[in-house]
DNA sequence: ATCATGTAATTGAACGTTCATTCGGTACAA
DNA sequence: TTGTACCGAATGAACGTTCAATTACATGAT
């Protein structure tokens, strides 16, 4: 009848939850495996048992965390509506998304530019390929957009919203819903087929 | 009489080299000193005649290759010509910038979101804010841009060109003037005003 | 119910390696 | 002689990973 048993779903998802925390703030090398398993209330041994290794934990890390920023994204989106208003409302989820969740734009940010990206280039989320990429595969081949390569789309789209999403932690601002369709407007009127 | 003596200018610019060339490709925790120094044809104790720490190294290398890409986009301006063509071609020398220098790209990339950008943030490139930050101030003062705040303006336009250049590189794809052209309308169709 | 048995989960000290940094020393110039 | 540039082996701390030992738990026989 141990207290642990109350606190989480299982110690594999508290070792995740804590990598995240921890590396979203102090970096891949600014964070030991000795601090991930104290910050998760484990042994160091404990995550040998579910990651052969620190790479696969970070890599494994970053599907957990890329799902759940697909769901976030897919919640804002009405297919029912034109594709220009679910353009902006799937901008505007993926934008909240970064500000409510720190961590994971960080993240995500360093994984992006890190060996380990490239170690294991292989492993993508499931859910966002199918969701969102699906998505802006269909503003594509509908010209919603300007006629740019597919694949440098969702780049630039990332680079707009996450320059906003860290201007406004950074600055510990609020922005209004009007401030982030501003921003999002960037993005429209930078790609739409004008 | 060595031939080390005949072979650089100053073994310190050596070492920034050695580590642009090893940060761009393996990032800061995949290079250690010793290899900084073997790479720079230097002993490991010469860095630190030269830098204090890694970090200090760290910093010092992010103004040398910041100052060099300033002086790359001045050069491409031409104060006589309109705002926009004046945009326009600044945009294009850093395009170019990013695209013969990847390792500077991927260098600052990586410092942008690493611990040593916070440790030594009140070190900046002082040609860079003096001319490439001064040129976009008088964008903003001159209405030519969006209501956007002049902070979001930088990192939204870093975005969309590192995203472009980095799409190309990893291509192997060959950019025509034109496709370039194409990138930076992105850019400013998002931020000019309507 | 009780116990025996096997398997999975967990621990944390210990290991071997790697790394940033130090330091005693050499060479040469002023 | 003094100081500057340079070397590279040595140092010690930190790190990722391993492993022998312990506990928890499910299963099945009694």
């Amino acid at each position: 009848m141990n207290v642990q048993l109350h606190d989480c779903f299982g110690k594999k998802e508290a070792v995740l939850k804590s990598t995240l925390s921890l590396v979203g703030k102090q970096g891949f090398h600014g964070t030991p495996m000795s601090q991930i398993a104290k910050n998760a209330g484990v042994a160091a041994g404990t995550i040998y048992h579910y990651f052969p290794s620190k790479g696969a934990l970070i890599s494994e890390l970053y599907i957990y965390v890329k799902d759940r920023m697909a769901k976030a994204i897919i919640d804002g989106d009405d297919p029912s509506k034109s594709y220009k208003e679910r353009f902006f409302a799937v901008m505007v989820s993926q934008y909240r998304f970064y500000v409510e969740n720190p961590d994971s734009m960080n993240f995500l940010e360093q994984y992006i530019n890190s060996p380990y990206a490239q170690e294991y280039a292989h492993l993508e989320s499931q859910l966002f390929v199918e969701k969102v990429i699906t998505f802006f595969k269909y503003g594509i081949e509908n010209a919603y957009f300007k006629n740019i390569d597919p694949r440098l789309l969702a780049p630039t789209i990332r680079g707009t919203l996450v320059a906003a999403a860290s201007f406004q932690l950074s600055q510990h601002m609020l922005f209004s819903d009007e401030d982030i369709n501003e921003v999002v407007s960037i993005i429209w009127d930078g790609i739409k087929r004008q």
